[in-house]
DNA sequence: AATGAATGAGTATTCATTCAT
DNA sequence: GATGAATGAATACTCATTCAT
């Protein structure tokens, strides 16, 4: 019996994240994607019921791994500010390494296909968001302002660095992370 | 010889916007757009070239439009707070009452019709947030940080509230818009 | 602008039955059928949804000439026996004649596309049925058994009869069809 | 060396029956049948070279079988009516033990499997018939009709009689399939 | 200009069968 | 013998686009 090569999945979620990043969801060809991956089609369907399912897992997985990556820092005992610049850039790191899963996830979002489906690990996200902004609120440092607001700034920011590093208008250093954040903050602080 | 109809023009773009907005691009097909506006998809082909030249000629249209809205505000003679204010105050409006055109513009920028095209009313709003920040920055109210960060910030905030107000996370008031303002205004000011 | 031609819509028909006597339902094939209509298989989809729709569109028209056929018959003054024999021999005839048409129905009956649909001309079909059987009875000319059982076994000797002249085993003359009636009537009658 | 298992063949016939006779031929997917059966798929072709080979495997057994289980009554010494009725009867029984496997037989027939194969099994029946009514006719108690004409009328109302029975529009009980041999012993005797 | 019919070139998916262990 | 993985060859269906009037 042919043994299961479990790099062949990860091949696969590999290359539609290549293939969505370069052209969008409605790009992924079952076919081309086969052919790329080395696969013939058929066998995509052996570890994806279908093309639908292809594209959810995928995403659920990804949503998965972004929300877990937050959780392990929001113990840490530095100063409200210190601890906010530290997830603020670990999220702008991971959003820079992982822009093909970060496209991903947004054009999926405003797909047909995220239409039915109840998005698991935005909530673990926004608790995230919920605990560390009432902490910065009781510290007095942050600006009365509905957590929404604060979060939607915070992931405005955060998008935008992105784009103007991956676009090349920005170099990814610590100076300009630096004012980066410090324009989030002079937005957010009371 | 009959003309063609600018009406039908007209009602073909307005029905793509709902299709894109509520589909997104990969959901507008010919035939059914053609059904929904009341024409044979053969007519559609008089309008326009083919599915492509839709798409970009609204693309283009809608760009043009939204560069043109905010030329007119640049020589007001308010202090520059007020006029930056009203001015974005105005693209707030705009894109909250054009969400579907904003939606269009933004499904094209990241979709494989966009690839060969040179976006040319993208150019214009360049140089008019060039002038915009270069204003600040000479009477030393803004931040003496590159243009493109000044821009993408305040593109930023202003997406990230249409997204509340949309989502109906926030209401559009004076007091609202404000606030949001206040806090573009802090990240930005020097 | 083209024409439909409305003879289109009945080659399909005439060349699925053929498809259908020949190979089963599952001998169908869209491509082909196409082929041999002498169409693209996208304009079968102009005249029928899907293949679903072809097959039980073509089972219920079938259905309902079936039914309508037999309706005028049953008014007529002759003596019962007569009036037995003359719808007898005029299902036989169009059993005969339309033996592809009979063979469809009776292999889209057994086929999971009859699942979900209620057979309405088989009522009309049963209802007739009914009333005959009734007839024959209130003259005390049958058995006393029920007309389930009644129509059974002309059903049955209708089925056979058939059978036997389409394999060339009996040929379809007046010495034979009477004596097959004969055999009927000999088992049915009190 | 590990002999093929019995138990396993007759394992995946019946399963096939089981499919047949809920699906129909078409329902038979080698791959979900193997599934059931608890095997994989590969297995199956231990047993069968293909499917056509498992189809017409099974059809030509159920035809032996069907054979083999009507040559012991020829010879009992009962008057003629009585031993055709016990034959009748036993072929009524065993049809409705054997649903299934007469569901399949019937399928097979008018699917494109049975195309090239000559049915030997048939051939054994239709001996049994020619001896059977031979007999009657000599006795002169049987319509001088053609022996297949005698069949078509035995078999169709046996046909008939499992439909109602496994229809639950009649029961299975000695008054019933006294009914139906009257019946068709009304027809067909001289 | 306007149109309904028609279609070629795809596209996802299925499934009998074979491979490699 | 037994197996799960793998696949080639279909197959139903879609859709942008063109045809013929």
């Amino acid at each position: 019996m042919r043994v299961k090569d479990e790099n062949k999945r990860k091949d696969i979620i590999k290359h539609t994240l290549d293939i969505v990043y370069e052209k969008g969801i409605a790009g992924v060809k079952m076919a081309s994607l086969a052919r790329k991956v080395g696969l013939s089609p058929a066998t995509l369907y052996i570890y994806f019921k279908n093309k639908e399912d292809l594209i959810l897992s995928i995403f659920s997985e990804l949503i998965g791994e972004q929300a877990d990556l937050s959780l392990g820092q929001l113990n840490t005992e530095l100063p409200y500010k210190l601890k906010l610049k530290k997830i603020w850039l670990q999220w702008l790191n991971f959003s820079i390494n992982n822009f093909k899963e970060k496209a991903f996830i947004d054009q999926v979002k405003q797909s047909p296909y995220c239409e039915e489906m109840t998005v698991k690990g935005d909530l673990k996200l926004h608790d995230i968001g919920t605990l560390l902004f009432q902490e910065g609120k009781e510290q007095g440092l942050l600006k009365e302002v509905d957590n929404s607001i604060l979060k939607a700034i915070m992931t405005a920011m955060l998008n935008e660095s992105v784009v103007l590093i991956l676009n090349k208008q920005m170099e990814l250093n610590e100076e300009n992370a630096d004012t980066m954040f410090s324009m989030l903050w002079d937005a957010i602080k009371s």
